[in-house]
DNA sequence: GCTGAAATCACACATTA
DNA sequence: TAATGTGTGATTTCAGC
């Protein structure tokens, strides 16, 4: 049952500016915004309690890592039934290696990208994890060579009248 | 000029924690972790300041956009010299609709995630941004139809002696 | 939106290994 | 000598008005 809450323009443009940098102080974000310093934190605080922002964070830069690299890996599963692939997510959900994993439509049922540190661990990887499940029919490995970009951030239009989300509380 | 810098255990234990919450003061973290204020608030600004640590952020739960939907896009270009290539990546760094952007071997060149409010803002997109381009010579759409995970956490093993990162600084 | 109390951050210095 | 811990002042958060 979800409900629903107006972002206005304010909301959006704080959020564009958090998910740069969430540790501004919010007497220098209020400022940039011409705005009170308690308004601010107010609104912050707000979006936090009804989930539109769902943590906070520090981010890790993969590229720090000394050997890292990525796969894609498509699955396709022997028992598409609803428990089975169940199963299969709650699995994925467990691997840290697994940074994302879609189910699509198409040739195969899941679209994996993971994380290991280098071409054995990926080995390890799929003999433990995808080979070993017992319910994967099919399975096929791309490499890319280079992430060219990566963002998690949602850019909020700051001039539309409102926008509509749906709120956890 | 790659230089290198060892994690130790607590570094790797602050970047486990800091990646699931980055607002939790650091006399708190500090008494999780047996170690004094001063000694966490350190090593946290030290993690920031050679660049294993790249942002710290707010993290809005896409969810919450009451009508979102996501699309990976296969594209391969006319021209693949180093400067249309480059070219391609600087277009869809500007591009905010796109969350992600690899260099990938096999049939096509790039493998893409966008992320947009509707299917009429994808062909949208699709019409202004990638046949529009002049440099594509073929591309492909594939819908995931649900992300059942999605994490951009790096999981550190807290126990091994220590891990060698590559850092900016 | 303003003000003030409580908490957190951040520094200089002493201490330890 | 390099890193940790102690104590203290400056900032920031956050509630009441």
């Amino acid at each position: 049952m979800p409900q629903f809450r107006a972002l206005d323009k304010l909301d959006r443009k704080l959020l564009n500016q958090l998910q740069k940098d969430n540790q501004i102080p919010t007497r220098t974000l209020a400022e940039k915004l011409h705005i009170s310093q308690p308004t601010c934190l107010r609104r912050i605080r707000d979006l936090r309690d009804v989930g539109v922002i769902s943590a906070d964070v520090s981010v890790v830069d993969p590229s720090a890592l000394a050997f890292g690299m990525l796969a894609f890996l498509e699955v396709s599963l022997v028992n598409q039934s609803d428990e089975f692939m169940h199963d299969f997510e709650a699995r994925m959900n467990k691997e840290a290696e697994v940074m994302q994993c879609y189910f699509v439509s198409g040739e195969y049922d899941y679209f994996l990208v993971v994380h290991v540190i280098d071409m054995d661990a990926y080995y390890q990887f799929v003999r433990r994890v995808i080979s070993g499940s017992g319910n994967v029919r099919h399975f096929h490995s791309r490499f890319p060579m280079k992430k060219t970009k990566f963002t998690t951030r949602i850019s909020f239009d700051e001039k539309a009248e409102e926008l509509q989300v749906k709120v956890k509380k």
